[in-house]
DNA sequence: ATTAGCACTCCATGCGCCGGAGTGCCACAC
DNA sequence: GTGTGGCACTCCGGCGCATGGAGTGCTAAT
C-alpha cells in the first residue's frame, strides 16, 4: 500500500508543499503549512504525513530539524500527477505573438525571438536547438566564386535554414560554370534529406568513369565538400537570457555553484546534447535535476519540446533553469511556443 | 616638483608594489615589500614613501590599517612609464600559429580561434569585433530564390565576411534573371565601401526614369533592400572564454557583482561600444577600470588592438579582464594576436 | 486516527575577544 | 635631513559562546 496511491490527502500535502516551497524557496515546516488556506489538519498530523512522504522518498529535509522540500522525485511526481495546468494570461498569450514582420524572415530571427520572448516570461534561460544534420532537407545550393581558390558554397535548406562553407579547389572555375554546376545539382537532389544527398553523391563517384562530363565530376566533387558533416553540428544553438537564471536567489548564494554553472553554459555542447534528447520524444520533455546527465545541472530543470515544419520534427525549444520553478507556467508557455514556431514555419507566410 | 618626477627610487616602489599585488591580490605592506629582493629600504622608509603615493593618489588601501594597493591612475602610470615589455615565450607563440587549415578559410573562424587562444592564454575574455559597416568593401552579390516571393542575397565583401539576407520581393523573379542581375551589380560596385555601394544605389534610383531596363531598376531596387543598413551592425562580435573572468579570485566572492557583471557580458552591445572605442586608435588601447565608461565593468580592463587588412583597419580584438591583470602579458599578447590576424588576413593564403 | 504537549536539535545571529598585519608618528643615528 | 628602529594604535577576521527561533519526533491523551 503505497503512501500516494492510497491517500489522496498525502497527495494534497505534497502538492501543497511542492507550491509553498517553489513560492517562497524556503523549506517549509508544518506549522507553516497548517496555517496554508486549504488544509485543515493540525501540524502534527501533517508532520506525520510528511515523515511518511520523506520516506517515500518525495521529500527531504537539508537538516535535522528543518522543513521539508521536494527531491527530484517529488517534483517528478508533481509534475506528472500533481500539477494543475496552468493557462496563459492574455498579457502572456500577447507578448508571444510571433512578430511577423520583414526581419522574421529568416528563420533563425523566428526562432531567437520566440526563445527571447520566453526566457523573459520564464525567467530563465531560453534555448533553441536549430535544425541541423538530419532534419535538413535541401533545397538549393549555390556557389560564389571568391577566389581562383576559393570557392563560397551557400545551402539553402526547405526550411529555410542558410549555411555558408568556404571550399577550397584546386581546378579554377568561372562564375557562368558554378551556376551551371548549381542548377544541375538543384535539379538532381532537391527535396532529398541532407544526409541522403550526401550518400548519393558518394555513390555516383564511385561509379563514376571517364565517360562523365568533366563539369558533372567537378559539381560532384564540390557538393561533396559544401556538405561534408565535419562541421555541421557547430554552433545550431542559440541561448537567450543564461544571467535570468543566474540571479535567481537560489544560486546568488553560492558563489562557487554559480561559476561551474557559467562554465557550463559557455560550453555549447552539453546544452545541444540536452535539447537533442528532448528531440527524442514527441510531448513535452521535462528534465528535473540529475534526470539530465550533467552532474554540474543537477540543480536545474529543464523543459523543452520539439517544433515542426509541416509534420517534420525540426528542433527543439525550451527553457532551463532552477529546480525550483513554476512547471505548470513553464510547460503551457513552452507548448504554447513551440506551437506557434510550428505554425509559424508550417504556414505559407515563410 | 611631482612626486614621481623626481624619485626614480619612489617609481620603482610604485612598480613593485603593482607587481606584488597582481601577483597576489592582497594589498601589500610596507614589511611585504621591504622582503622584495630588489629593495633595500627599511619598512619605515617605504611606509613614508607610499604615504607620498598615496597622496599622489597612485595608491589606496581598502581600510585605515592596511596595505596598499593600485588606484586606477596608479595603474594608468604603470602602464605607461613603468612596465617591463614582457617577451612571449616560444610556447606562448606556439600555441599562437593561427592554423591554417582548411576550416580557417572564413574570417570568422580566423577571429574566433586567434580570440580563443587569447582567451586561453590571458585566462580572460577574449574578444573580437567583426568588420562591419563602414569597414566592408563589396566584393560579390549573388541572389537565390527561395520562393516566388522571398529572395536570399549573399554578400560577399573584400574582407571575406559573408552576410546573408533575406529580401522580400513583389515581382518574382527567375533564378536565371537573378544571376543576370548578380553579375551586372558585381561588374558596377565591386571593390567600393558598402556605404557608397549604398549611396550610389540610391542616387542611380532617384535618376531612374521609365527609360531605364527593367531588370536593371529592379537589381537596384534588390540591392538596396540587400544592403539596407538596419541590421548590419547586430551580432558584430564574439565573446570567448567569459567565464575565466569569473572565476577569478577578485570576484569569486562577490555573488552579486558577479552577476551584474555578468549580465554586462550579455548585453554584447556595451562590449562592441567599448571595441569600437579601440578602432580610434592605431596604437593599442588600455582601459583601466572606469577609464571604459561603464560602471558595471569598473572593476575591469580592457586591452584591445586593431588588426587589418591590407593597411585597412577591419575591426579590433582584445581582451577584457579583472584590472588586476598582468598588462605586460597581456599587451603583448594582444598585439601579437592582432598582427598575426593581420597579416593572415593580408597575406595571399586567404 | 488525530491532536496537544514537550524535549530536543540545528541553524542563524549577535557579541566579545584576541591575534596578526599594517600604519603613522616620533625620536634617534649617521 | 635622510633613513631607520621602536611603539602605540587601528582595523579586520576568526573563534568561542550564548541565545532565540523554527521545526522535528515522540509520547500520551482524546
Amino acid at each position: 500500500m503505497d503512501a500516494l496511491e492510497l491517500a489522496q490527502r498525502n497527495r494534497e500535502i505534497l502538492r501543497a508543499i511542492i507550491n509553498t516551497f517553489v513560492d517562497t524557496g524556503e523549506p517549509v515546516g508544518s506549522r507553516t503549512l497548517s496555517k496554508y488556506a486549504d488544509i485543515a489538519l493540525s501540524p502534527a498530523t501533517i508532520r506525520n504525513i510528511m515523515s511518511d512522504l520523506a520516506d517515500a522518498g518525495f521529500l527531504t529535509k537539508p537538516h535535522a530539524s528543518s522543513g521539508r522540500l521536494p527531491t527530484d522525485l517529488g517534483y517528478r511526481v508533481f509534475v506528472d500527477d500533481l500539477m494543475d495546468s496552468h493557462t496563459l494570461t492574455s498579457e502572456e498569450q500577447e507578448s508571444m505573438r510571433l512578430g511577423a514582420s520583414a526581419q522574421a524572415a529568416q528563420i533563425e530571427q523566428v526562432l531567437a525571438q520566440a526563445t527571447r520572448v520566453l526566457s523573459e516570461l520564464t525567467n530563465t534561460a531560453g534555448l533553441v536547438l536549430l535544425p541541423a544534420g538530419e532534419q535538413l532537407h535541401f533545397k538549393h545550393i549555390n556557389f560564389v566564386k571568391m577566389s581562383e581558390e576559393k570557392i563560397l558554397a551557400v545551402i539553402v535548406s526547405m526550411s529555410g535554414v542558410v549555411q555558408n562553407r568556404v571550399v577550397p579547389t584546386e581546378t579554377p572555375m568561372s562564375q557562368d560554370e558554378l551556376n551551371r554546376i548549381s542548377n544541375m545539382l538543384n535539379e538532381e537532389f532537391g527535396g532529398l534529406a541532407l544526409r541522403e544527398v550526401r550518400g548519393q553523391i558518394i555513390q555516383k563517384m564511385a561509379h563514376a568513369r571517364e565517360d562523365l562530363d568533366t563539369l558533372y565530376r567537378q559539381a560532384l566533387e564540390l557538393s561533396k565538400e559544401a556538405l561534408s558533416e565535419s562541421e555541421a553540428a557547430q554552433e545550431s544553438i542559440f541561448v537567450e537570457g543564461a544571467s535570468r537564471v543566474f540571479s535567481q536567489p537560489d544560486f546568488a548564494t553560492n558563489a562557487e555553484k554559480l561559476q561551474t554553472l557559467y562554465r557550463t553554459f559557455e560550453e555549447r555542447e552539453k546544452l545541444v546534447r540536452l535539447l537533442d534528447k528532448c528531440l527524442e520524444s514527441s510531448d513535452i520533455t521535462i528534465l528535473i535535476g540529475s534526470e539530465n546527465d550533467f552532474e554540474e545541472m543537477k540543480d536545474c530543470s529543464v523543459v523543452a519540446q520539439r517544433y515542426y515544419m509541416d509534420d517534420r520534427p525540426l528542433g527543439s525549444i525550451g527553457i532551463i533553469g532552477p529546480k525550483r520553478m513554476r512547471y505548470d507556467r513553464a510547460v503551457s508557455l513552452v507548448e504554447w511556443t513551440a506551437d506557434s514556431v510550428s505554425k509559424f514555419l508550417s504556414s505559407g507566410e515563410r
